[in-house]
DNA sequence: ACAATAATTTAGTCTTACCTAAATTTTATT
DNA sequence: AATAAAATTTAGGTAAGACTAAATTATTGT
């Protein structure tokens, strides 16, 4: 058997490992979206990397699936390639962190581990991406994420900017003109109890976030 | 209609513009060897680019094929991509002239304009690929090339080495340990004309090339 | 000019990865 | 516990792009 490991196949691990990360298994609804994929569609493959040889996911009928050992591994594999993508496009071209992932989104597929290694290399190793999010290790485990959501905070509590978890260009940029980017200090001022408004201080810039918003960056606390 | 091009397609359009540089029509045998396929296959695609709208090829039963205009410039495209991407591996990741065409040969279907202009930006514009193959314009024009291959000199006559026309790995190394790179001056000591063998001299080192190989290289005369 | 050989094309299959429409669970609401 | 709603699966297609085997055309050496 042993499965190719095809492009689809590869962002169907990727977003499983991604909708997977804390603990429940990924419905065929959310991979469905995710992909932009019909869920029936979705469904046959997911039969497929269950029967495969070695199997890549665990599936029961209307239970969803998560990754089994080996899938874990080809997710990690694409995720460091991306991450890793997005940095150097940074670090070396110049992209504007609004500008890499639609890039790494098509490179992460067809980088050689030589390449992989090369641009690890060039940058030292780096252990974030221009997002802040973790870059797996070259033997591919993920790093312990120690950071909270900015949403569990409350007035007078601070921290460091650890990682904004957004797909969005638009709101990146937006974040970016706040000075919500990963290393930046933030001081809690107010909160709202009825819809969850945070007021952040960072540098000499205040701003009002929903919970939309504050639930997609992580932090530090200090 | 309006054809995607496919990482297949795009592929078909390189190499008939290679096999077309010299005016004749691309045999479906030889584009078949080239993109190791059979030959039953390359009529099929070669019946459908031609039949698209607007039409990649010209083509005629049993005559071979030729590219349009429209096939002519997707096919500048990816040659452009091809080349820089290759000038970019070995200029900022340190890949040698050897190991640089497999990389490329998967990058340049899926980087985007925008990272085209980048990395074209970021070497100041380079003319020429490390192989030294003239790398299409960005308006895609391909550049007048005045070299002559090294098959046709003779004892005495002296050039400028221009560019090697070969994928072969092994053979590239060989070349590069006989100093026959790209810049480097040659001068042709003797010829003999019953195995067509030059003997030539790069630097402090003299050797003696069979056709197969000096055709392969081109020069500048001087 | 003609058979032998080589090149090319046709016809019919296969695989991958989607889709739509219809059936079947499962879950949530009363 | 029954039913409405939502999620999921099945069944039957489609499109790309390859393959094999067989048929057809071209080319070549005598
Ligand atoms: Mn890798
Ligand atoms: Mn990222
Ligand atoms: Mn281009
Ligand atoms: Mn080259």
């Amino acid at each position: 058997m042993e499965q190719t490991l095809t492009i689809s196949i590869q962002d169907y691990l990727k977003h499983i490992y991604e909708l997977t990360d804390r603990g429940a298994p990924a419905s065929t609804n959310a991979l469905a979206e995710r992909l932009k994929i019909k869920p029936a569609s979705v469904t046959g493959m997911i039969q497929k990397l269950a029967a495969s040889n070695p199997p890549l996911v665990e599936y029961q009928k209307h239970q969803g699936v998560t990754l089994t050992k080996d899938g874990k591994k080809a997710a990690l594999e694409v995720i460091r390639h991306h991450r890793l993508l997005e940095a150097w496009l940074v670090q070396t071209l110049g992209y504007s962190w609004d500008e890499v992932h639609e890039e790494a989104e098509r490179l992460e597929h067809v980088i050689s581990e030589d390449f992989e290694r090369r641009i690890a290399a060039a940058m030292g190793h780096p252990l974030r991406d221009p997002h802040g999010e973790l870059i797996p290790t070259a033997d591919l485990k993920m790093p312990l994420d120690d950071s909270t959501p900015l949403s569990a905070l409350r007035p007078n509590q601070t921290g460091t900017i650890q990682c904004v978890k957004a797909a969005d260009d638009e709101l990146l940029r937006h974040l970016e003109s706040l000075g919500i980017t990963p290393g930046a200090s933030i001081e809690v001022k107010e909160y709202s109890s009825y819809d969850h408004n945070l007021t952040v201080k960072v540098g000499k810039k205040t701003s009002v976030l929903g919970l939309n918003i504050t639930s997609k960056i992580f932090v530090e606390e200090s």
